[in-house]
RNA sequence: GGGGGAGUCGCAUAGCGGCAAUUGCAACAGACUGUAAAUCUGUCCUCUUCGGAGUUCGGUGGUUCGAGUCCACCCUCCCCCA
């Protein structure tokens, strides 16, 4: 593969709609603490954005995302939405928010990490991805037109460029090859982003994604790159795809630090609670992970104290509550015998609290964190909380 | 009383002369990082230095180099007819 042209036309100018203001920056890290504000509603940063992949938070309710769980912006997917129900029954809805009912924002990712996930049934070309539907085999190209497209359909707040998320480990010269590919694929997602209006009248962000896996010359030109389209935000992608957690935050860091400072930066993917904490003080502001609804659902329950397997035996005849000084309703009214109860028996309820409880702690998680920025602490804070947050209890 | 069927590692199953013995469930533990995940993996007779070793298939004898499998008797349970 040669190299790509990144550029081949003069951009003009986009009106941002969306704003980021830093309110707060801790004294002995990198951490802030803003506020971007987008036509569904302000986003508190440092954030945690649940993921809602086929249209739903799996196992939540929107309203109990909404009052209990505290979330300001969710995630959907390009590429399961596009496969099912389809953007014509999007479109006809209204677009994703008045299908699913959440009237605050949402974040599209753009079926990058499918090519990535997916990798047994996609093939990666110049012009874009050929998908076999991992739903009935049927066979999809995936182009960076045809991504942002579906993105205006489904009417996300925040679109994601597409993207290759390259795995690990990975040799420089893939590294480099991929890199220009989705290089390449930015350029064409922002130029047909220019070029198409939001079709439900509110403001689409783009977020292009810094590739380049763990080589930091590969990383820096994806930045270079990406800083001249003078996005709303920067993500940085590619990173929690098996590497080691000492080379996350280093990339992470590397990044950050090559970041313009007044541009929110979502780091795609993270993580654990302690990886939440550790970005942010790097300079992070915005996270998703699917951590908190899959691991809710499979019985591990995060906590201040640390993490529990609900199905553990030992939990059997614990009839103390789930968390006694949340304020999670679940939190308070279930005891953890009943909750090891409910997984062991298979029943709904048990995935629901799971998830539930672990979003409404994930969000907690990054809401403290931002009063410890405010209140200038954060950095002592966090290795205080650390240690506990990683105990398996 | 007569006829037929069945007893296998918690439960349920497979097994038809080379077997520590199939599968499911249950149980116990682990994994999960821009969701092909209410999923997946491991353990699940005893001991083990993880190479193995020792005891097993209702009971007791027997046939055989070798028996959960074949034979005899006994015990228990189920079905049908009286």
């Amino acid at each position: 593969m040669t190299d790509v042209p990144i550029f081949s036309l003069i951009l003009p100018k986009i009106t941002n709609k969306m704003q980021f203001t830093i309110e707060h920056r801790d004294p002995h890290s990198s951490a802030r603490a803003g506020v971007i504000t987008t036509d569904h509603g302000p986003i508190q940063t440092p954030i945690f954005m649940p993921v809602g992949t086929v249209g739903t938070v799996k196992a939540v309710h929107i309203n109990d995302l909404r009052d209990q769980v505290h979330a300001q912006i969710i995630l959907g997917n390009t590429y399961h939405l596009y496969l099912r129900p389809g953007m014509d029954i999007i479109e006809a809805a209204g677009g994703l928010h008045k299908f699913n009912g959440w009237d605050r924002p949402i974040l599209t990712d753009s079926g990058g990490f499918q090519v990535f996930s997916l990798a047994a049934c996609r093939k990666i070309k110049p012009e874009g991805v050929r998908f076999q539907s991992h739903i009935d085999g049927s066979r999809h190209l995936f182009t960076p037109e045809k991504v942002i497209d579906i993105q205006r359909s489904i009417g996300s707040d925040i679109m994601m460029a597409f993207d290759e998320c390259p795995p690990y480990p990975c040799d420089y010269h893939y590294a480099r090859k991929s890199l220009d590919i989705t290089l390449d694929w930015l350029s064409r997602c922002w130029q047909h982003y220019r070029e198409t209006p939001p079709k439900y009248g509110h403001y689409q962000s783009l977020f292009p994604i810094i590739q380049g896996s763990v080589f930091k010359d590969l990383r820096s030109r994806s930045m270079e790159e990406i800083i001249k389209y003078n996005s709303d935000g920067i993500a940085i992608g590619g990173i929690a795809v098996g590497e080691p957690t000492d080379l996350m935050y280093e990339m992470a860091d590397f990044c950050c630090r090559q970041l313009p400072a007044d541009k929110p930066r979502y780091l795609m993917g993270v993580g654990t609670p302690v990886n939440i904490l550790e970005n942010i003080a790097l300079g992070v502001d915005m996270f998703d992970c699917v951590m908190p609804t899959r691991n809710g659902r499979n019985g591990m329950i995060f906590t201040w104290e640390g993490m529990l397997n609900m199905r553990n035996e030992k939990w059997k005849d614990d009839f103390s509550p789930i968390d006694a000084d949340s304020d999670l309703i679940a939190d308070r009214i279930y005891s953890r015998a009943y909750l090891r109860h409910l997984y062991a028996a298979n029943e709904i309820l048990g995935p629901m609290i799971g998830s539930m409880h672990n979003l409404h702690f994930y969000l907690d998680l990054v809401k403290t964190a931002r009063q410890k920025i405010a209140e200038g602490v954060f950095a002592e804070w966090k290795d205080q909380v650390v240690p506990k947050l990683a105990t398996r209890l």
